[in-house]
DNA sequence: GACTCTTACCCTTACGTGAGGGTATGAGTT
DNA sequence: AACTCATACCCTCACGTAAGGGTAAGAGTC
């Protein structure tokens, strides 16, 4: 077995040496490893996020190390809420200019924003889960306390709850239409 | 001469439905009042999740509170991560269910499920946080020790960062490809 | 021979957007 | 009074979008 450069195209048994550190590896192989699907990975080439790093004679796309940090890096944005498009813009970003602090200043102020708005949306799925909660009690209380046979309009207006306890929007919403 | 009557709270034509005169509003109307666009509400309707309580002679919709409610409803569903398909299963089960704590029971589940997921969302964002916060201490070093013309590739492997301080996820993929 | 890879094209969700035409109402003209 | 305008809404198609999923035929690799 002969170990090369990254850089030659190369038919390394992708599978076989996993231990090396120069294996290069195919696509199924990333894919698992990285958890996303094959199909997601052509996406990011197509969206040019993604290079192989050399291709098979046969055509066959040539992974090595780097790749598995890519994408878990585009996966970290988009859990982030980064679109693709997004992701595009920090990357070109980053290549395009020719300074390390230059590039770093633009990043920085797309993370710090990212950040304020993670921030707000802990926030709101805070106040979501008060709201579930609250509707949850409610319509424990309605379980209990309600004849079986109760009509299902008549809950709308049923007075088993009392005005300490208003009607949930998470509720309400069910009655309207 | 008739009285034309006031754009905004469109009424019901007057001959046809003086005595109810509970006041109907247009789609715009609508729209505004739920921050919903007027495509969307079209598109409850197509998928049978909203229904106007009358046409005008010319077939405009006319809607009643009760579809604010309804709209409202969704939108709290939307936020917390149902699909409009999910929303079309909560609303036929309630509605094909002739008694009230069967239905409920159903629902109710559901709201624990996304209760549960909900958290779960919760955690994973302050993880998401917290990587937010270590990049941009990162990145914030990097700023202010790296030489302005240091070459960006140059960054992956400079040493101003000791190994207390490994490179974030956030951070690597962007030398990565 | 069995598996994996290639490209390529259609499916999905929750709408956005545009075309092409109808309706509602006040105002101006005849 | 009857008409025509202007405008601001409304209607129904029907295609476009993001981020892939699913499936195919054919070619490459183990």
């Amino acid at each position: 077995m002969t170990v090369r450069l990254p850089i030659a195209p190369v038919s390394v048994p992708a599978q076989a040496a996993a231990e090396s550190s120069v294996s290069l590896m195919q696509v199924g192989d990333l894919a698992k490893e990285t958890g996303k699907s094959v199909r997601a990975l052509h996406l990011y080439e197509e969206l040019e996020l993604l290079r192989p790093q050399a291709r098979s004679k046969g055509g066959f796309r040539l992974y090595g190390q780097d790749s598995v940090r890519r994408i878990r890096w585009i996966g970290r944005l988009q859990e982030l809420g980064f679109s693709l498009g997004d992701i595009q813009g920090l990357a070109k970003d980053f290549e395009t200019s020719a300074v390390a602090p230059a590039a770093m200043v633009r990043v920085r102020q797309q993370y710090a924003d990212k950040l304020a708005a993670t921030r707000e949306q802990i926030e709101r799925l805070r106040q979501l889960e008060r709201d579930l909660e609250k509707s949850l009690s409610f319509l424990e209380a309605c379980d209990s306390v309600c004849e079986p046979e109760t009509v299902i309009r008549a809950c709308t207006s049923c007075d088993h709850h009392d005005c300490h306890d208003p009607m949930p929007e998470l509720v309400a919403g069910l009655h309207a239409s």
